[in-house]
DNA sequence: CCGGCTTATCGTCAATACGACGACAACGAA
DNA sequence: TTCGTTGTCGTCGTATTGACGATAAGCCGG
């Protein structure tokens, strides 16, 4: 059934193309950057590290498609803004032949993948920044041109935490001014000033909402927890005004 | 030879879908944003209006497939800036069928377009101003889901003038700071101080360039004419630091 | 040649935002 | 109790912004 003709009347020029979903799935553990990858099990690039993601089925969106690839690569149907980053062209990216990638940008609280060795090839946090580090290390370098997709994953997410809620899309439902600044420095891979950073978290209308409650027993004094303003839905939509802008590099 | 399957070894499951690029082509003309749009000459939504774009050719790159579809819809090569905005789902978008269209953004300085009624359909700029009012006047829609792909393309350019100097993708090789400042007031649909856009402007580094001439003339006294810096090449790889924020609506 | 009109450019000033950093609060541990 | 640690509030000097006055430098009609 897949590989009929799925709209007739269109010009015999056209030309039908495969179309792949890559997700990019970040995390922060630890104060690090993470994102997910798996190792791929079949040629081309067997046994290489790369963005989990496959095929689009006939009758899905991008967004299912991309939706449905993270459940089968992952057990579990992960939490976390899920949206589109951009599309890579037919031509230099498979040696099979052209295939265009509608790479999506996913950003979740990290969460636990099942027991690896499942159904699914071998699934894992990696570090990011080794990976944006280039041709450095062996073996180090991702399947096709997953390098330069995750790059601009990364410089995407780094670039909608400045003037959206996006760093909210990391922490769970609530969460700590010093988590989401943890947030903020992983990704953007700098120090921020704790104090600094918690007058303008706490004092941009439209961000934090305050629970009233606070953490207990850990290190310190206890912090007020806060979630994400009302807006809510996609943390996405919420505008930072004035934005969180990163330090000069 | 189209139609045959370019990429064997593919899964099964694969589905083969038709890919478009559609152009959203904007300028500036009289202080007004406007839009490249064709009179569809076919079914479906034959004599709607419609971005113009098309399929995508088996042995093409995304953004060669925008470039020749706007040589080939307004019978010249346009300047300007052309950059991927977006990809549209195979859903519910053409009734005949799945197609997944990938949406580019130009930003051009005013072109001629060659004499109506060409080999191409009717090709014509239109403010966009009212397409975006949504379905307010009659006969004001537009084909497929081009309002809302149009939509995202002015968001698109609306946020990057911002924090890049893509606002000169719109002018000239040489132009004055009112020049300037008329694309973003064009753009953003709002007025603004000419005095302090003059500092703004010439104030942020690695953006304007004096070339030491000035304008002659025109009304009222000459304006010193400026050219993107250096750096140049893609006006959107300038950077700008501080970033030129428009009014809170 | 002269105001008058128009547009360009420079300055001033108050309000605001930001980075650096001191001070205090509130917890657990010793 | 004292200390170490982390969270929260303030202060201060600087940079940026928006509002707006003032001047410069061309055209134009008398």
């Amino acid at each position: 059934m897949s590989r009929a003709i799925p709209t007739p009347g269109l010009p015999p020029t056209a030309a039908l193309l495969p179309v792949t979903v890559d997700v990019i799935g970040l995390t922060v553990r630890g104060g690090v950057l993470q994102v997910l990858l798996v190792q791929r099990l079949l040629e081309p690039f067997a046994g290489v590290l790369a963005l989990p993601g496959g095929f689009v089925l006939p009758d899905e969106t991008l967004e299912a498609a991309a939706a449905r690839e993270l459940v089968e690569e992952t057990g579990v149907a992960p939490p976390g803004h899920l949206e589109q980053l951009r599309t890579y062209g037919p031509l230099d990216r498979d040696p099979r032949g052209p295939v265009v990638s509608v790479a999506h940008l996913l950003l979740a609280p990290a969460f636990g993948l099942p027991a690896a060795g499942g159904d699914a090839a071998d699934v894992a946090w990696h570090d990011v920044r080794p990976l944006l580090a280039g041709r450095g290390g062996a073996g180090r370098a991702l399947a096709f041109d997953h390098a330069r997709i995750l790059a601009d994953g990364v410089e995407r997410a780094r670039a909608k935490l400045e003037y959206s809620a996006l760093a909210t899309a990391f922490c769970g439902t609530e969460f700590t001014v010093a988590e989401l600044r943890s947030v903020y420095e992983a990704v953007w891979d700098v120090r921020l000033d704790p104090r600094n950073f918690h007058r303008k978290a706490t004092g941009t209308p439209g961000f934090l909402e305050d629970t009233g409650r606070t953490t207990s027993g850990g290190t310190g004094r206890p912090a007020a927890l806060y979630r994400l303003a009302e807006a809510a839905g996609d943390p996405a939509a919420v505008v930072l005004n004035p934005p969180l802008m990163r330090p000069d590099a």
